[in-house]
DNA sequence: AAAGACGCCAACCGCAAGGGT
DNA sequence: TACCCTTGCGGTTGGCGTCTT
């Protein structure tokens, strides 16, 4: 036996907003704010679950959200992601401003996956083009065709997860992709210095759209890739990635603030006493 | 024109983390 | 330490519009 849904409860609306609740719920977040999700029904008088609330204000109610198509430089970014970051819809949506994790999931699901992996099956011959109308990836509607599907699990990232790696940023200023050792190296990360590099990359070059290019770059030359699509070489990268901080400045660029948070982060993170796990998960 | 198949996407679901007590 | 509550995440579903036959 499951838990209940949390939409369960008799009386509660359920299915599409109707413009009239989508009004009342902007209203109420415009006056109050975001938070207390659970409580915020009772309060604005919807009929409606928190986490339904919490959702439609997120994905559509939002001010900064941004309508239309995707453009062909959000696409490729989508694509390049991905290919990094695997299925972290929050994370690659935090990438593109305005956009949404579902949106780009849906965006993802609908059209790029069945792109990619036709365009995959003409670079191997041997493999059949399957319909694209066999591989809707979650409907159960229509899938003839038995089919692998990757599922990972909705994980808030907790950890820093640390690389190992080369212990060369004094000698190699200019932004380099580390390769991974056999030992973690220790020295590099002693030093002071060491916090202003994220994986041989100055993290104040990050924070620019060229070097975050160049990084994305040479993380898809980073030797094969797994079944998903993410690069087995490295752990994806938003392993490397703390939790927010709140209360701090963001830096102006293409990162998002809070992704310039995390980059800081990670910074004082490499300077501090705090657990280490390297990419085998061992604690050094 | 009608019916079935298909595609898209908003919304829902279950799970996990983190904070509070 | 254990439990509860809140929040956030990715996977999945259902409804509706469009396309095909």
């Amino acid at each position: 036996m499951g838990r209940t849904p949390c939409c369960a409860k008799e009386g509660l609306n359920r299915g599409s907003w109707s413009a009239w609740e989508d009004k009342i719920l902007s209203n109420y977040v415009e006056v109050h704010g975001e938070g207390k999700w659970r409580d915020l029904p009772q309060r604005a008088g919807l009929k409606r679950c928190g986490k339904s609330c919490r959702l439609r204000w997120l994905n559509y109610l939002r001010p900064d959200i941004k309508r239309g198509n995707i453009s062909s430089e959000e696409e490729e970014l989508i694509i390049r992601l991905h290919k990094l970051l695997g299925n972290r819809w929050s994370l690659i949506a935090g990438r593109l401003p305005g956009r949404t994790d579902n949106e780009i999931k849906n965006y993802w699901n609908t059209n790029l996956s069945k792109r990619l992996q036709a365009s995959k099956g003409q670079n191997s011959p041997n493999k059949k083009v399957e319909n694209p109308k066999n591989q809707t990836s979650g409907t159960g509607k229509s899938s003839a065709e038995p089919h692998t599907v990757i599922r990972t699990k909705a994980v808030r990232l907790s950890k820093v997860i640390i690389p190992r790696v080369q212990a060369d940023f004094d000698e190699n200023p200019t932004p380099k992709m580390a390769v991974p050792t056999s030992e973690p190296s220790s020295s590099a990360l002693e030093q002071g210095e060491t916090a202003n590099f994220f994986m041989g990359f100055d993290i104040g070059d990050l924070l620019t759209s060229d070097a975050l290019n160049s990084f994305l770059d040479q993380d898809e030359e980073m030797g094969e890739n797994n079944s998903n699509g993410v690069s087995d070489h490295f752990p994806p990268c938003s392993d490397f990635f703390a939790p927010e901080i709140e209360n701090q400045e963001g830096v102006s660029g293409l990162l998002q603030p809070s992704e310039a948070l995390e980059l800081k982060t990670l910074a004082s993170f490499l300077n501090s006493d705090d657990e280490w796990i390297t990419e085998n998960n061992q604690v050094p």
